[in-house]
DNA sequence: AGCCATGCACCG
DNA sequence: CGGTGCATGGCT
């Protein structure tokens, strides 16, 4: 929530500490980095995120944002949200007026942070999505997005690569911070119990619980390629249902009963409550009561189950000959495990297991084993085998493979990049012609050096480990890493100088140096490069 | 103890 | 005089 500073002409916005360290990239330098933010109408704002040192702490603000709360006519008391859409990390902010209209939010946040800020408090459940709400595509915040995190891994993301996805409000004086994931000491937030729960849905699956708010009509908005449905009133969560087409070409759809586990064939436009029994099924009297036999073959249901384990986009892929399938063969044992669990948590609470390893088998359970022949009966189950048990073990450890294959890139690009900074020793920190990285912050406590672009919001931690330990600077001006940026800057100074008196190009350069050392301007760029060493050491000594 | 809204000194 | 960075003090 924007206090009167923030609101004021100053052009700063304060960001609270813990949503600034746990939400926006990490930053090392007071200089920080300038993030680019796209608002509800589409226009984009960059917004240079920094920090001031503050009794031996830090002090977040994010400057240049009064062009930007002018067009969107906040003022002191509005919200304004900051979310991160994956797998891009592409950040969106949205606002709220203050509380006189509390229905008609703007801006392009999903749900709001639900238990990392004060307007979570003021939320009442049914308002945890605030509009317009978005039902397609990946838009992700806290809560919903902790468990997707492992999907979303990028690393060319500038969001370190253990993260979840984020989304942040700033708060007023006043606010109430209590439940707050964000207050506790760690920076990886607590779940809580009731969180734990939630957080077993994946995004997918808990796009599969949305249903569109009734009497409203959406509107498709497409963001960078991904489709997004919004609508203006809340959209409501119901019981998950399988969706599919009867014998007749008729859309229905099937449903669970909460209480006996089987299936019932329901119009494809019904809206399930979440909890929801045989009792319920006003649309098929005769199978009103529990009593009545399922419709619905154990192995009708297992060519069903892939639609709600699997969005549908993805193509199955079988399991190469590799020497990667020997492992692929022991993985799907374990994962035919994971599967078997999997299955279980998704089963009501009163379902659960009472074991360790298995949910208590009922009649309709859908589970592996339960659609599995008994052991030494049926079909074996060959590695070239497409039945649906051994296809949704094979996704899995497809999905799993590409997860692990995706971290091996990570390695790659960070041993790219350092390689492509002892090939270049003259100027190992800037690579102005290079579109990847375009500023450089370096931190001589934390021994590592950021590579950043504004333009593609990349960052990379690359590490950098100083030969010796007294490479590092100890607070004199003498010291070795300040020193290295320093001849580096230099260096790269008179590379420029010469290159530009040769064709004449002198401006854009220097504006760039302007970038790398906001410290200082154009007009000396050493003394920009003193600055920045100086505001780096204060910091040291602090 | 630590956060953060805001005051205020400094600087160009 | 406005912008910037730090310090102060109220508050949790």
């Amino acid at each position: 929530m924007l206090s009167a500073s923030d609101a004021g002409r100053i052009g700063r916005l304060v960001l609270p500490k813990k949503c600034a360290e746990t939400y926006f990239p990490p930053i090392s330098s007071p200089e920080g980095l300038p993030l680019k933010v796209q608002d509800s109408k589409g226009k984009e704002w960059i917004f240079q995120f920094r920090f001031w040192p503050n009794n031996n702490s830090r002090m977040y603000v994010l400057e240049g944002v009064t062009p930007c709360i002018q067009s969107m006519q906040l003022q002191a008391g509005d919200i304004v949200t900051f979310s991160r859409i994956d797998p891009e990390g592409k950040l969106v902010m949205g606002f709220r007026k203050a509380s006189t209209a509390p229905t008609s939010d703007q801006g392009n946040e999903a749900v709001n942070a639900r238990s990392g800020d004060a307007s979570a408090k003021k939320t009442k459940a049914g308002e945890v999505f605030s509009s317009p709400h978005l039902l397609k595509g990946r838009l992700v915040s806290p809560g919903i997005s902790q468990i997707n995190q492992a999907n979303s891994a990028d690393q060319t993301s500038p969001w370190p690569k253990d993260d979840i996805s984020r989304c942040l409000t700033k708060e007023v004086v006043g606010a109430k911070r209590k439940n707050s994931n964000l207050g506790s000491k760690s920076k990886r937030p607590r779940v809580e119990t009731e969180e734990l729960i939630e957080l077993k849905l994946t995004w997918e699956l808990a796009q599969g619980l949305f249903r569109p708010p009734p009497n409203n009509v959406s509107s498709v908005v497409v963001i960078e390629g991904f489709e997004f449905e919004e609508y203006e009133d809340a959209p409501i969560i119901g019981r998950p249902t399988i969706f599919a087409t009867d014998n007749s070409g008729e859309k229905i759809q099937w449903a669970q009963c909460e209480s006996c586990f089987k299936w019932r064939k329901l119009p494809a436009d019904a809206f399930l409550p979440s909890r929801w029994t045989c009792s319920d099924n006003s649309w098929d009297p005769e199978r009103s009561p529990c009593s009545a036999a399922q419709e619905l073959t154990a192995e009708e249901l297992v060519c069903l189950l892939p639609t709600i384990t699997q969005p549908p986009s993805k193509k199955i892929k079988a399991a190469k000959r590799d020497p990667d399938s020997d492992e692929a063969l022991q993985a799907l044992d374990a994962l035919a495990n994971l599967a078997i669990q999997e299955e279980g948590e998704n089963l009501p609470e009163s379902s659960q297991a009472t074991t360790t390893k298995h949910p208590r088998h009922r009649p309709g359970c859908t589970c592996i084993v339960c659609i599995q022949p008994p052991s030494g009966k049926g079909p074996k189950h060959e590695q070239t085998c497409t039945c649906n048990i051994c296809s949704m073990v094979k996704r899995r450890f497809q999905t799993l493979m590409s997860r692990r294959e995706k971290k091996q890139s990570e390695k790659e690009a960070e041993k790219t990049a350092l390689q492509y900074l002892e090939q270049n020793p003259e100027f190992p920190l800037m690579f102005p012609d290079d579109e990847e990285f375009q500023l450089c912050t370096v931190s001589p406590i934390e021994k590592t050096v950021n590579l950043a672009s504004p333009l593609k919001g990349n960052i990379i931690d690359l590490n950098i480990q100083p030969e010796r330990d007294d490479e590092v600077s100890s607070g004199s001006d003498s010291g070795g890493m300040m020193r290295l940026v320093q001849d580096a800057t230099e260096r790269y100074l008179r590379q420029q100088r010469l290159s530009s008196s040769r064709n004449g190009n002198l401006g854009s350069k220097q504006t760039l140096l302007s970038g790398v050392f906001p410290l200082g301007t154009n007009a000396s760029a050493s003394s920009s490069v003193t600055e920045s060493c100086k505001s780096v050491h204060k910091e040291e000594d602090r």
